[in-house]
DNA sequence: CTTAGGG
DNA sequence: CCCTAAG
């Protein structure tokens, strides 16, 4: 009699807010340099937030009601559990106004925010690509989980510390430009996204580059602005770790009657901030007489440029854009620094299917559960360049490319799972026979349970707004074991943030699993993010590396080739190889004013087509010798 | 996951 | 370099 209907929702993550930005420069890592502006807060600040949301405003509204559906009925014992929650009838009055303001479930969504005082930047000499790495994980690890901590514990000591001191991580001299964070930027609770800030400093000696874009995003669809500031989620603290801290008993009853689970797909990629890297030629920079000599760790010998812009840009892009915006120079000096900003984390995807009947506050508190899950088990930093993963940490951010102004504008950041079953579907024991979604979607059957938590990304921002939000899931990032950041770069249009938070909720009705099943709750629009790796043409030495290895082991074993040859270089991979041979060989039977690029001593070109004929022939003659072998066996 | 090829 | 069909 009581049917209760299940609301199914993929959880597309909820925002983060912008991380401080990440600069970087190739020499003497260690005298990093931190400047943190007050307040701030990183992607477990979001959590915190989250869970302050959602503890905070628990309240009794059924799931149901707030979506206006009236065909069902209440149960009577959770209303009554939850008529304790009444009080807090503000608090549900606001979910409910939010809930209908947007007319239907689909406009359900958690976005949490924070103000631009969050900002912090780091500036360190340029080492590898790895310290950069390094570098970035040191700015948020205070408040995400580390590597080897264990989940909870771990997680609330990094709240608690995060939440204790303003300055979690060595402060230095407040960079005036983002001290004066009085103007914060509002985030949206939900369908919004917060304004772009890309700045890109590049700091010299004597002048003072600026770099700076601000794209104003087209904040379409946004509504009722709501920000977060740090101070306010202070106070929750407590209620976090409440949270943290309940034991599988308590946490019952978040999940009975629902469950959630993560849902990865290789194509998949949310992102939602993005950052733009800019850089100007000191001359052509205007000044807006805001330029800040703070920002750039002028202690240092480091110099900064124009800065006039940052500030604006860091509260909203109210400043003048730069008229030198389009003037771009390739810098190539020693001494470059490298700035990034990093404007928000996106919690991977998160299916999650409940109750009708269920409170607001249960899901919630579901959610919370559900985010807790990822960042439990442990987050690590990937560095994404042009959508590819930056896998050697010993290059150079000159050598990975990422201290190139051009591809700066393809810089990511993405925050993925340490390790693999950090979370596992929770299945409703209130409807043990339902499958999670994620085992009813074909894409996202393959991998369920034992699914690694979801994958957060950072994006940076990107000319043309994705029209959907996508995940991505690195597959397995062996490459990466010795580097603490994987790397994964990824270009997202901040319209695409927008898209993101209106989506983070997306009901699915659950009439029948087999209905469900049919529409996936993505298009696998893979190509919508993925970038190409970055060109790094084989240098000689490689070239001759790749010879040697063929001319030993053949053609048609490139695994084999890749591991003798280049088994250090994570970037070759075996197709590489054979890639590169490919050219090779073609190279070596053209003519040689129509090489280009670095040339190849003709030895070895001569070597290559020595070897190639000589396998070619070898291969050829195996596969006719078959033939003759058995003819002779039979003989 | 590897190969092999076309794009 | 990418993408994929095949194995």
């Amino acid at each position: 009699m009581v049917f209760k209907k299940r609301l199914e929702y993929s959880f597309n993550g909820y925002h983060v807010p912008a991380m401080p930005q990440i600069p970087k420069s190739a020499k003497r890592k260690r005298s990093v340099r931190r400047k943190v502006v007050d307040g701030q807060m990183c992607a477990f600040d979001l959590l915190a937030a989250v869970a302050g949301k959602i503890l905070e405003r628990e309240n009794s509204s059924t799931l149901h009601s707030i979506l206006g559906n009236s065909n069902q009925n209440v149960k009577q014992g959770q209303l009554e559990e939850e008529k304790q929650l009444d009080e807090k009838k503000l608090c549900q009055d606001e979910a409910f106004d939010q809930v209908r303001s947007n007319g239907s479930k689909e406009a359900l969504g958690y976005s949490l925010g924070t103000t631009a005082k969050n900002c912090c930047t780091e500036s360190y000499s340029p080492g590898s690509a790895e310290s950069c790495e390094a570098e970035f994980m040191d700015g948020i690890k205070t408040r995400f989980v580390s590597e080897q901590h264990e989940a909870e514990a771990a997680v609330v000591k990094n709240i608690q510390h995060s939440w204790s001191s303003d300055n979690p991580v060595e402060l230095d001299a407040k960079p005036p430009a983002l001290a004066s964070s009085d103007s914060s930027i509002e985030v949206p609770l939900h369908g919004h996204h917060i304004p772009r800030i890309s700045s890109f400093l590049i700091c010299r000696d004597d002048t003072e580059l600026i770099v700076d874009r601000d794209d104003d995003e087209n904040s379409s669809g946004c509504t009722h602005p709501r920000t977060i500031t740090s101070k306010a989620l202070k106070p929750q603290y407590h209620k976090i770790r409440k949270l943290f801290s309940k034991t599988d008993l308590d946490m019952k009853p978040a999940f009975h009657s629902l469950k959630f689970c993560y849902t990865r797909r290789r194509t998949q990629r949310y992102s939602f901030k993005r950052k733009k890297v800019f850089e100007h030629r000191s001359m052509s920079l205007s000044d807006g007489g805001t330029s800040s000599k703070g920002l750039c760790n002028s202690s240092e010998k480091e110099i900064n440029y124009k800065t006039n812009n940052l500030h604006a840009a860091l509260h909203g892009g109210n400043g003048t854009s730069s008229p030198a915006s389009g003037q771009m120079s390739s810098y190539k000096s020693e001494n470059f620094h490298v700035k990034l900003s990093i404007k928000s984390f996106n919690v991977p995807e998160l299916f999650i299917e409940i109750s009708e009947t269920a409170t607001v506050g249960l899901l919630k508190r579901t959610i919370m559960e559900a985010a807790t899950a990822i960042l439990g088990g442990g987050l690590r930093v990937g560095v994404l360049l042009q959508g590819k993963k930056v896998r050697d940490d010993n290059k150079t951010l000159l050598q990975a490319g990422i201290s190139n102004v051009d591809k700066l504008d393809n810089l990511g950041f993405m925050l993925e799972p340490k390790s693999a079953g950090a979370s596992s579907p929770v299945t409703s024991p209130e409807y043990p026979h339902t499958h999670c979604p994620c085992d009813a979607i074909e894409p996202l059957a393959r991998h369920p349970a034992a699914s690694p938590a979801p994958v957060t990304e950072i994006f940076n921002a990107s000319p043309e707004p994705p029209v959907t939000s996508a995940l991505h899931f690195p597959e397995s990032d062996h490459d990466s074991v010795h580097s603490p950041v994987d790397t994964k770069l990824v270009n997202k249009p901040a319209a695409a943030a927008a898209t993101s938070n209106s989506r983070a909720l997306v009901p699915v009705p659950a009439m029948s699993i087999d209905a469900v099943s049919m529409v996936p709750l993505h298009k696998p629009r893979r190509s919508e993010f993925v970038q190409r790796r970055i060109r790094r043409p084989f240098s000689v030495s490689e070239v001759e590396a790749l010879v040697e290895a063929v001319e030993k082991l053949g053609t048609g074993r490139w695994r084999d080739v890749k591991l003798q040859a280049f088994d250090n270089a994570k970037h070759r991979t075996y197709v590489d190889m054979k890639d590169k041979w490919k050219t090779l060989v073609h190279t070596a039977k053209i003519s040689p004013r129509q090489r280009r690029g670095e040339p190849v001593p003709q030895e070895l070109l001569d070597r290559v087509l020595a070897a190639h004929g000589y396998w070619s022939q070898r291969q050829a003659k195996l596969q006719v010798k078959p033939p003759l072998a058995d003819a002779c066996m039979l003989v």
